[in-house]
DNA sequence: CGTATTTGACCGGCGC
DNA sequence: GCGCCGGTCAAATACG
């Protein structure tokens, strides 16, 4: 193959100007490069060592560039003096050329590593602001939520002191994690440590800190001889627990309906089910009425005797949403991809048993059962439903608003999809159902939520790169706890 | 062979 | 009482 080699010198210079090109060029081009590098005489100073000069004459003198240059220039020369210390062989200018090529090669790739790892590094910064953005704000909001605290309990309010102390819990398990989190980002911490801390600060919440607004909820379940923490349940530290009720029934029925609360997610995907980071197990299949996909019942397998179950079931309309519906409490400690899964729809329940409580509480007349709510304080981020047989929470991670206060709140290049998100770590899944068919009425659980126009949409983020599912938890669950402070507060 | 999935049968709640 | 429907069980089957 035949290139002029003043053209393609101009041609390599252009790729070589970014380092995000340079992995195009490597790939389509590899071949040429390497004879116009050997032969081309221009901008060449020496006779061997072309590939240091070209990278240096590209005209860019940014930090990546002489980085690259560096490491380029060591490894051609650190080549050609072995290469001329050792050959006794006077005719060798084929073998030069040779190895100068394949130390060409090899520094071209290692630009090209080095740049891929910049990128990263980026990435990793822009990641960490984001954390510590949020992290600003939930110390605003969580003072601002200990002061109500303290104001509602010298007022003697018990029903609304037991709803802060659900909220409490919930935004102190968060500032836990979002601390690990950072550590783990910035590389204090390792993924095992990371782990371990996230279970085991998740179990000893209650009994371990030194924070004064965690021993305020230690007190108040002291006080409440009837109120359960149970160690190994995430969900129960935040799930309320009523002793205050003069009418006994109502409370035991209150407690039942919090047994059942539902936790519903939309998501879209084309996998059969979203990754949450649980072990399931299928125990059932059935075909529901108006659905033309069939709806699926999973078991958690993670502990013996775990109570929670999940449904899952395509949108009868919209055949690329996935609807999963959560049920029950962890019996176990959890992972922190399960755990941030999990936090998120305790923080949805938490927001579910709010208003629930507020009814029982007869601070709203209205009964759970016979009423369809939309909390006001979060009429994009989650949907509350009453029609179905069960108190059912819809968290809709499918669509795009401007309301939600976190989004507003983030700058573009560093906004999260968690609907990309859970699509990706759903596509990355080896098992595709195929659930696919013609629409049609939709009376299922979730649906029939839809259909009463209950169904609303939470601010997806945009989403530029891969992120994680815990970081895509993370801040979901906050959006959560900023909803249910919210909703305390108003 | 052990484990996971499939699928028809069964059960209980609910409305008529 | 009967039928419908959602949910669960368990034997059969598939899979690694």
């Amino acid at each position: 193959m035949v290139h002029n080699s003043d053209s393609i010198c101009k041609s390599t210079d252009e790729h070589l100007s970014s380092p995000g090109i340079i992995m195009s060029w490597l790939n389509g081009k590899r071949v040429v490069v390497d004879e116009m590098d050997f032969f081309a005489e221009k901008n060449r100073k020496s006779t061997h060592d072309g590939v240091k000069q070209e990278v240096i004459t590209d005209g860019h003198d940014d930090g990546d560039q002489i980085m690259l240059q560096r490491h380029i220039d060591l490894h051609v020369n650190t080549g050609l003096d072995l290469k001329m210390n050792t050959s006794t062989n006077k005719s060798t200018t084929d073998d030069r050329t040779s190895h100068n090529i394949e130390d060409k090669t090899a520094s071209i790739e290692l630009a090209a590593l080095l740049a891929e790892l910049h990128q990263m590094r980026e990435e990793n910064e822009g990641l960490k602001d984001k954390i510590r953005e949020v992290n600003n704000n939930y110390n605003t909001l969580h003072m601002h939520l200990v002061r109500l605290m303290q104001r509602q309990n010298s007022h003697g309010n018990k029903a609304a002191g037991m709803i802060l102390d659900t909220g409490l819990a919930a935004f102190v398990e968060k500032d836990v994690q979002s601390k690990n989190l950072v550590e783990l980002m910035e590389g204090k911490i390792d993924q095992q440590n990371y782990t371990t801390r996230e279970n085991v600060q998740f179990l000893d919440l209650a009994n371990s800190s030194s924070d004064s607004s965690i021993r305020g909820v230690r007190a108040k379940r002291d006080e409440s001889p009837n109120r359960e923490f149970p160690a190994g349940s995430w969900l129960t530290n935040k799930v309320p627990k009523f002793s205050h009720f003069g009418d006994v029934d109502q409370a035991a029925e209150t407690m039942s309906m919090i047994k059942k609360a539902r936790v519903s997610v939309r998501t879209r995907s084309e996998s059969s089910m979203i990754s949450d980071g649980c072990q399931w197990r299928k125990y059932g299949q059935k075909m529901a009425k108006g659905n033309p996909c069939p709806r699926a019942y999973y078991r958690c397998t993670m502990g013996t005797g775990c109570p929670v179950r999940k449904q899952v079931q395509r949108c009868a309309e919209e055949r690329s949403i996935l609807i999963t519906t959560y049920e029950g409490q962890h019996n176990h400690p959890l992972p922190p991809t399960a755990a941030a899964m999990a936090s998120t729809t305790s923080a949805a329940a938490s927001m579910l048993l709010s208003g629930s409580m507020r009814s029982a509480d007869g601070l709203m007349n209205t009964n759970l059962l016979a009423r369809s709510t939309i909390l006001a304080c979060s009429p994009n981020i989650a949907t509350i439903s009453a029609s179905a047989p069960f108190p059912t929470i819809t968290l809709d991670l499918t669509q795009t608003n401007n309301n939600n206060p976190l989004q507003r709140s983030t700058s573009p290049q560093a906004q999260f999809s968690l609907s990309q998100i859970l699509g990706q770590q759903a596509l990355n899944q080896s098992k595709f159902s195929g659930l696919h068919g013609k629409p049609q009425e939709a009376t299922s659980l979730e649906d029939t939520a839809q259909e009463s126009g209950e169904t609303t949409a939470f601010g997806e983020l945009e989403h530029k790169g891969r992120r994680s599912n815990d970081t895509a938890f993370y801040y979901l669950r906050f959006s959560f706890c900023f909803s249910f402070m919210l909703c305390i507060v108003v």
